[in-house]
DNA sequence: GATGAATGAGCCTTCATTCAT
DNA sequence: TATGAATGAAGGCTCATTCAT
């Protein structure tokens, strides 16, 4: 954005809220919200002290901020998924919570969902925002992808919002995780080892389910 | 202090040392470890400041007795219930997430999971705590079940660890959502709904399959 | 003392403040007066937290009345020392610096010194106390050794009471030192690994001089 | 918080440190480390309880800046002024002893020996950190001049170590005795009335011994 | 806009002392 | 006499926030 007046300069000084912002998110995320000191947020973004305060009001105002700002960011990127895809619905499903890591998991997004999830309690119409935002829409998007399939006889039917949440879960669990126990030293014997591997791992499972196929019934039919 | 109900001196040693965990449980699930003082645990337990330390060392000795006195405890009891189980393996998972469920899920306890994804790397010491004491066995348990199936031939082989994340992730998520978006008035459509029936409805999933077992299909095509 | 009517029990009874001063006097000079616990010296009497107040206002009268029992027994044993000694003064200060050092220096009182030197500006009264039944006296004795000593041409005439000061001052460093750096791991370099061997060579050096004899002048003369 | 005495507003960072520091000296020598409350340190030093740890990391640490500003220093600068000396080893050790007492002795510093003697058992650190920083050196200083003094031939061979002790007991005596006893109303009469003839007398007699010397009487008999 | 010195409420923990039994 | 559960004032330290410059 640049100001008519003072020309690119005004760039630079719009700058500044964002370069805050974006303190702010690595430190949230790194050592979470009561641990992120006002400070370090200020010297994270090269500034000083009281700088922040010309900007936000405060710090639960920029917990808020950065929440609002990064998450939106990210799940529009994941709105590209949506894009007409021909495959069958397990291939869909499986692209879809492929980028889903790639876009978010594996980011520092993750940590910023591990917070949400902490601080909800203390941000109520923040969580009610992220709830609108971002929940509901992914919920949506891995719902249609059910849905598609039932219709397209490749899922077996059964209860939507059920199946969602269990598809949806492994991946909740290893951005949790991996942003708690797996970051204390001796808590990580636990999944994060190959955090890859283990969705699809998991997606493979829960498409095939556990137990050996009834296919030995066959001859009874 | 006179108790203003019973009109007696109130002298009861025996009792105040479980008044105080419950009152920090209370507190601590609806507060978070950190926010929740010393203070207030006191307060609602009708003592002042200093009592609590007449029995217990500190903030973190109260939160891992909390712990042990519930989580810990049940999944203790779940063990010995479950070792003499003679039934087929799907059956024992089935019967193991439901005590699960029914011993800590719904109940306060979840909190406390919640609360220590929420602030383990703040506290790495309980963090070590309850990845002993809870994390390790649990998952040992619910292990166990998967490579008894395998053993028997129930299950399909395949990287148990996996499966056992895999398994279990549903039950996380729902005692995280439960105790952070499920208390933000907007935000309650979730799962909360029916946790129960989704948690059965899931475990099928895992165990059939979500896609239409393609072998049986074959023959008909 | 024998109560009257019920005989010997009484002798127990009061023999109760007395077990609680003298724990309270082993605590005071291993751990210093504020970091003995009043509870500390329950314990260690063998009776519970409240009982000490049965027979003592609080901590500091304690402390003021172990000072005192302690201190004048301990003095009145030193003041033996002055029976009629018939040999040269020397041996005399030597002797006297013996007892002191076998007595007291090399005792718990020794502790108890230091202690009264620490906390002396914190009970004024008693150090008043101290003063005119400890310190004065025992400058008397050794002032009159130093007199004794001058009358008789064994030593070189001079301020007494610099002189007492100076002789006493190794005994009163030893005391101190003993009871503070000596306890502390990494400062145990000093003095103390023989403090008899010190204090003799100590007053050796104070009888005899550092410098060489002037005797080389002899000569000249 | 505008200052009364100037109507400016206090911004004086480069000032508060020493402002801190000095207050410090004068309460711990006052009331010793125990004693003195962070909270006494900055109202004494016309600040508020935050303050003094933008400056210093803890209570220790400016006690020990309070002893490397005022007896570290001046130790330091008794090293050179006594290195180039050319004459007599006892001019020597009376320069060195005279010096002591003016830097140290007879100022504020003096109360801090006294409460580290006081208070070294109760914290162990600062005991290690005084022995380090002061009592070493400083017997490393009187050490050198005792070894300077036999090596020319000066002074009698024998052990250095305990005529360090010796030479520096009286010093010692003086710095806690002004610090204790000689602040309680009825207990002046001892040395302090004049300290410094008291420690030339003292010199005196450690270096010609207090006994008349006898090899010189021997012809005379 | 920016700075950064200063504030002061707040928290965990300790322990001398009290008092109903 | 004796007990010991309970009290509550205090103290070291942190950190979000303010505000004169």
């Amino acid at each position: 954005m640049v100001d008519p007046h003072t020309g690119r300069w005004q760039r630079k000084k719009d700058a500044r809220p964002n370069e805050i912002l974006d303190a702010a998110l690595t430190l949230f995320v790194e050592k979470g919200y009561n641990a992120t000191k006002m400070e370090d947020i200020a010297r994270a973004a090269g500034v000083t002290k009281g700088t922040p305060y010309l900007y936000f009001e405060n710090k639960a105002d920029i917990f808020k901020e950065v929440v609002r700002e990064t998450i939106v960011a990210r799940f529009n990127e994941m709105q590209l998924l949506l894009a007409g895809f021909e495959g069958c619905s397990a291939e869909l499903l499986g692209l879809a919570l492929d980028r889903w890591w790639q876009d978010i998991g594996s980011t520092r997004s993750a940590g910023l969902c591990k917070l949400m999830m902490a601080e909800a309690t203390n941000f109520p119409e923040l969580t009610q925002f992220y709830y609108d935002e971002v929940i509901r829409p992914a919920r949506q998007l891995i719902g249609d992808i059910v849905r598609r399939g039932i219709a397209r006889g490749e899922f077996r039917d059964g209860n939507v919002e059920y199946a969602v949440d269990t598809l949806t879960a492994p991946m909740l669990m290893i951005m949790i995780l991996d942003h708690s126990f797996a970051l204390v030293p001796g808590c990580c014997e636990t999944i994060s080892r190959d955090p890859h591997a283990f969705l699809k791992t998991a997606l493979d499972l829960m498409l095939g389910g556990l137990q050996q196929p009834v296919s030995v019934k066959a001859p009874h039919d």
